[in-house]
DNA sequence: AAGTCGGGGGA
DNA sequence: TCCCCAGACTT
């Protein structure tokens, strides 16, 4: 029996029960790829729950606004995974009247699906023979084989990808490849792998010559930023001012706090001079309330944020800031710092009108 | 080919 | 701290 038919063999005992490998149908199996893309299991899981009752089929994503789309999405990260699945649903609906692509060649042509998610679909839905490369699939390989070629090199991806095509079960793709994964994520583990019950480590290149520790090899090129935003909390009585955020920065479509940021930020520093909070609050700001610094840790970036609680209106206005009812705020998708700071908040005042 | 996009969890 | 997670897109 070889390598692949060995896997194949453990998942059918050992494997999760997970609620998408109950179904072919190609939406749900997209909706469960694209949320765990980067993201564990666990992780994923209920936002898959979530996200397949609130939109049980592509045409009912399709017909979602972008805010609610991110709204589900809120927590989760990653958010233009969000908005490339609100284009695809509507492609779908629109051109493909709400069937979606089955076959690996559609698959790939649509926003958000790449290599990967295209053979996941196509394998799991139809059988097609297609072999997915993800992050558990990569270590598996590179231990078993012995390849010490880095998997995020242009070499290596290729290398790889052909190395899976090849192990490949084409009588069953769709259970190989759910076995390969499920074997990377519960047995061959990043750290601490299960050598000691794994039925193939006789086989294994990296058992063999003890190098677990260091396969796959993977060429580190993440440089991490520091950034300081100075946020801004503005109540006009029922009502706060927020800021939607466009462009190609960080947590794009989702909304924050007006936002100031500079090249450094202490506890003592003085934001009240800086040119660009007088043109947005007038000469007399006054700051009613400043919170502490935090951190918050992104992959590529390290922010430090200070929340400022101003008095008064600004005198100018950035054409994406607009006034919400606190009592709506719920509604909008938040990231995780800002979440934070607004519930804690509102909460605090909750408790002081409670106790006065 | 390199850079960018979140947030969480394990060691 | 560092690393990794059912990757994809932009520059």
């Amino acid at each position: 029996m070889n390598f692949a038919n060995q896997l194949v063999q453990w998942y059918h005992v050992n494997k999760r029960d997970l609620p998408w490998r109950h179904t072919t149908n190609a939406y749900i199996i997209w909706l469960s790829e694209v949320i765990l893309q980067q993201t564990r299991v666990e992780q994923g899981l209920p936002y898959f729950n979530r996200f397949l009752a609130a939109y049980p089929t592509v045409t009912d994503f399709a017909n979602a606004s972008e805010d609610e789309i991110l709204k589900l999405w809120q927590g989760l990260g990653y958010y233009s995974r969000g908005r490339n699945m609100l284009k695809t649903a509507r492609l779908v609906r629109d051109e493909y009247k709400g069937n979606f692509p089955e076959s690996y060649q559609e698959l790939i042509k649509l926003k958000g699906i790449g290599e990967y998610t295209a053979a996941a679909i196509s394998s799991f839905a139809v059988n097609e023979a297609r072999a997915v490369v993800d992050g558990n699939v990569y270590r598996v390989l590179a231990r078993y084989f012995g390849v010490d070629e880095p998997i995020n090199s242009t070499k290596g991806k290729k290398l790889f990808q052909q190395l899976a095509d090849e192990v490949l079960d084409k009588e069953q793709p769709g259970i190989h490849n759910q076995a390969m994964m499920e074997f990377g994520a519960v047995l061959c583990k990043p750290k601490n792998p299960a050598c000691g019950i794994c039925m193939v480590r006789l086989g294994c290149e990296a058992f063999k010559t003890n190098a677990t520790t260091q396969l796959p090899v993977k060429l580190k090129t993440v440089k991490v930023k520091e950034r300081f935003f100075n946020y801004f909390l503005i109540i006009d009585s029922s009502r706060i001012l927020m800021n939607k955020r466009t462009g190609n920065d960080i947590w794009t479509g989702l909304y924050d706090l007006p936002l100031v940021e500079t090249s450094t930020l202490t506890e003592t520093n003085e934001i009240v001079t800086l040119p660009e909070v007088k043109a947005y609050f007038g000469p007399t700001l006054e700051i009613e309330e400043a919170f502490g610094l935090q951190k918050h840790v992104l992959t590529h970036q390290r922010l430090i944020i200070r929340f400022v609680k101003v008095k008064g209106k600004p005198v100018h206005f950035e054409p994406d800031w607009f006034y919400v009812d606190i009592e709506e705020l719920h509604k909008l998708a938040l990231p995780k710092i800002i979440f934070k700071f607004l519930t804690n908040f509102f909460k605090f005042e909750n408790n002081s009108l409670f106790s006065n």
